[in-house]
DNA sequence: AAGACCTCCAACCGCGGAACG
DNA sequence: ACGTTCCGCGGTTGGAGGTCT
């Protein structure tokens, strides 16, 4: 199309997301593609979704991951493999390129410390892990797939299984209370959901916050 | 002090599947 | 039934900021 050349790619300024939210909120969180023409966005439909899921969704947390949460995405990598999506579903206010952010930060240090590990103490590499050469540390990282397939269509008893066997280390029940307590403790508190946000928010998108009925939204 | 290296995260890309006409 | 459009996902990249040497 005539259009794609003009596209604006990169970073979003202030002015982007506020005219972004204001239109999301206009007319809903669908049609991306609508959405980005209507609102005289110089961006594609994706890139509006891509900003509005990561960043100006007011439901997100936007500070560092808690050690509950951690768990959490252990846990449930485990479980399901690479389907980061699906993850973040189950922890409320991560999304899912957080997550897999997270965990590709977090399994390459895994990955370096075993690497060291296995150099200094070279038991003759027993074979099945994946983890000693430079190469293997996709695989390292890319765990699950295995596991995926055998856990598709939810089969509680192999998961445990396999669970014991990787990295078990706290039941789902555990996870959940954790978090609930958490949760209850910072709104006894009093302390914001959102933690530590960008400096952006403290102005011209706070107020757009508060003017928003997002109960509109769905 | 400064350059190299590392970490983190926002954003993009390509693809597959669902929805629609 | 089929082609097109839209949406969502997983993988990847690039840059900013921090840390190390």
């Amino acid at each position: 199309m005539v259009q794609e050349e003009i596209m604006r790619r990169g970073p979003w300024t202030e002015e982007e997301d506020v005219q972004l939210l204001f239109y999301v909120k206009l007319f809903g969180d669908r049609r991306w593609d609508f959405l980005a023409k209507v609102s005289g966005l110089k961006r594609t439909g994706k890139s509006c979704r891509l900003r509005w899921v990561n960043y100006l969704n007011p439901d997100l947390k936007h500070g560092k991951m808690t050690p509950q949460e951690e768990r959490l995405v252990l846990e449930l990598h485990s479980k399901w493999g690479n389907r980061w999506s699906r993850i973040a579903r189950k922890i409320p206010g991560r999304t899912d390129n957080e997550i897999k952010n997270y965990w590709r930060t977090h399994m390459r240090k895994k990955a370096q410390e075993q690497r060291k590990k296995s150099s200094i103490s070279p038991s003759s590499s027993s074979s099945s892990s994946s983890i000693t050469h430079e190469k293997n540390e996709r695989n390292f990282y890319d765990t699950g797939g295995l596991k995926l397939l055998q856990v598709e269509g939810e089969k509680k008893s192999s998961d445990q299984e396999q669970d014991g066997k990787s990295m078990k280390v706290y039941s789902m029940d555990e996870i959940w209370k954790d978090i609930e307590l958490l949760e209850e403790k910072e709104e006894k508190m009093n302390k914001p959901i959102m933690g530590s946000i960008s400096p952006l928010w403290d102005y011209s998108l706070d107020s757009l916050w508060k003017d928003f009925d997002w109960s509109s939204f769905r």
